[in-house]
DNA sequence: TTGTTATATTGCAATATTACGATGAATAGT
DNA sequence: ACTATTCATCGTAATATTGCAATATAACAA
């Protein structure tokens, strides 16, 4: 049916599964990637960088700001993107707290 | 077209985004994270605890298993699952050498 | 104002994902 | 052999995602 059953998990499975669609396609990240190396603002660069048609990057960019893991202000004309540090570490913090918890866990004595 | 353009991309991206979607839905997640809490090994009973249809549940153990994030033995009648310490850290320092990269940048000098 | 440039939005076609009923395969108990 | 149990696979319907052409919007320049 290709709906989701959200009502039967936590919030806390809810949105780390948000959060990790964005990270499911292979331009967004490389568009993440190319933020952390021009490391400062980089203005709508994107489609000669990646190779996708313009309107397909915008849709990118916009899942990408609104779960808040890069922010873009108006420029003149163009428009700046940057990683926002304060949603990077949110994310990065949601994701750690299930990757280390095998760390408590059995690491030799599975099946 | 709901076709995602790999060729554009490189290999590290490609395959971030493929584990990524594993992470993409609640119910991986809950079955992730019930394997952590029984910590030895879960036959299972994934259909009573998630609420899901048995052929669904057996969907995503699939999947799960064929990232290498899981494994499955077969046990008599039932088939035992455990995490792959393996596979799970391999898969934390993936998503981890992305996160990891914004120390190196701007933390306030941002846009 | 008119034209140009940069980006967003809309609409749609192609493909992917999710969920489940029906069915199949394998094992254990009687 | 027969039955029950457990899990996988198949087929299919409903929904989501991806990508782009066409169009809209907004800011600047002449």
């Amino acid at each position: 049916m290709g709906l989701t059953k959200t009502s039967l998990f936590t919030t806390e499975q809810n949105e780390l599964a948000k959060v990790a669609k964005i990270f499911a396609h292979p331009a967004r990240i490389a568009i993440l990637q190319h933020l952390l190396k021009i490391k400062v603002c980089a203005n709508g660069d994107f489609v000669e960088e990646i190779g996708l048609a313009q309107p397909t990057i915008s849709q990118h960019l916009r899942e990408l700001k609104n779960i808040g893991i890069i922010q873009g202000t108006i420029e003149g004309v163009s428009v700046c993107y940057c990683i926002n540090p304060i949603g990077w570490e949110k994310i990065k913090k949601l994701f750690n707290t299930i990757f280390d918890q095998l760390d408590t866990c059995c690491s030799d004595d599975c099946c």
